[in-house]
DNA sequence: CGACGAATTGAACCTATTCAAAGGGTGTGG
DNA sequence: CCACACCCTTTGAATAGGTTCAATTCGTCG
């Protein structure tokens, strides 16, 4: 019995129990920040965590909301973006298993910078962000850890920065394509196939043009043969080339 | 005597004396992350430095070149820019005493993602990575301060992209002018002078824009009456009708 | 005063946006 | 299982915002 759908992106198999105590515990193996830690040590940490679990497209929080919160995604794929007066949204980030989100931050009174959005269904873990602070203050080498990742995410953030400022959009959805290849990226029949759904709207959000010139820019590469897309999905066939538009100036 | 210069900028008195041991122990306090440190302990963290210092527009480091020591800033001020081939820079952050920049990641044979240039003439003072990332491991105070200095950082950034994804020239325009205001800005005659050298060519580094844009816009303020400016300075005259255009959609 | 770098201004050009309309894949309900 | 409705995607044409190139003016410092 053959699929009829014409998408090459495998569905997400998430169900009900998908936040099963076995499945958390996975999970916060998975995280780079605990991937250190002895079996006993992860099993205290883990008991500070609560579960929660999000449809597809329901919101975690949204910019503004009181921040307190330190989330791990456990299952499924998590957005997070800025709002616009305009409507114009502004995709900063697409987090696998594993990673984290919320607040770093042990001042009061603060409030979440960005929109958190499940993009498929998602099973998340959430901690206080005073709790967290005290295994931070208790263990510095999970310090250390989650100082590095943050440190890599402002690099990611200022090489954004700079497509932004000084490439046309070309330029920076062949970036991002790449970009989001290095970490979704899934070889299939000969091509690399970008894991995630993945709208012409959402690519457009990424690079900070519109639908439509996404698009065009889309439709420009495929003719050109150096990637496959359908509906929600891109997959690169010739790397090679992709990468060569970088090099223009 | 007065004055026949017409820059409302004070020059910034830096001597070559300036990296003696009491302004060095000075500027270490002033850093956020050892401000809460007994004078005992500055003292000792003061002998993990060495100062280093820079003419205007003379480089620290490239980007590229390998990254190994982590300076904090004790006199002037630094700029921090990513170059591209086509020779438009893009200026990252503007550091004032008491700032850090380089390298955080313990990890060999890392390199620069940007450089860092005297913008003035630069006191700075530098340790080795290895060296920084034993006094987190040490003290977990330190390590979760620099924690949240590098993710207001990247929230910074973040809305940076927001802006340059959303905004026209003119909106980044006084966006870019009100935050250099709050970090740079002097109460003088009325307004609210920017006391750091800033050149349309710089504005336009800080905004994705071009010189002339850039040049073109601060005209139009001016006229407007929400600033005045010459060469090389801005001063706010107008916030309330600076910030009104950030509520433009 | 003279020279150099910074800033301004104009005009032509171009990239990307906007608005509008039509085409195609997916999944739902009959 | 088919058909319809919905949303995603594509494409076209007009427009606008910004860039580019070029020339001039202005301020600052030697």
């Amino acid at each position: 019995m053959t699929d009829k759908r014409k998408t090459p992106l495998e569905t997400e198999e998430i169900t009900a129990e998908m936040c099963s105590a076995d499945v958390r515990l996975q999970a916060l193996g998975q995280v780079p920040f605990f991937s250190m830690l002895k079996s006993a040590e992860l099993q205290e940490i883990n008991k500070l965590f609560k579960e929660q679990g999000f449809e597809p497209n329901e919101t975690v929080y949204f910019e503004g909301d009181p921040a307190d919160h330190l989330y791990v995604v456990a299952a499924g794929k998590v957005k997070l973006m800025r709002h616009t007066r305009s409507g114009k949204d502004v995709l900063l980030d697409l987090l696998e298993p594993g990673e984290y989100f919320g607040s770093l931050s042990p001042l009061p009174d603060e409030t979440y910078t960005e929109t958190a959005q499940a993009r498929t269904t998602v099973c998340s873990l959430r901690i206080g962000k005073e709790t967290f602070r005290s295994i931070l203050a208790n263990r510095p080498g999970i310090a250390l850890r989650v100082l590095e990742i943050t440190a890599g995410r402002l690099q990611a953030a200022h090489e954004r920065v700079r497509q932004l400022s000084a490439f046309p959009v070309e330029h920076r959805i062949a970036f991002t394509l790449l970009t989001l290849a290095e970490k979704f990226g899934q070889p299939q029949k000969g091509r690399l196939l970008i894991q995630t759904p993945l709208s012409r709207d959402d690519l457009a959000e990424m690079t900070g043009t519109t639908t439509e010139s996404a698009s065009r820019t889309i439709s420009q590469l495929q003719k050109a043969g150096l990637i496959e897309t359908g509906r929600q999905w891109v997959a690169i066939t010739d790397r090679e080339r992709l990468e060569a538009i970088l090099e223009e100036e």
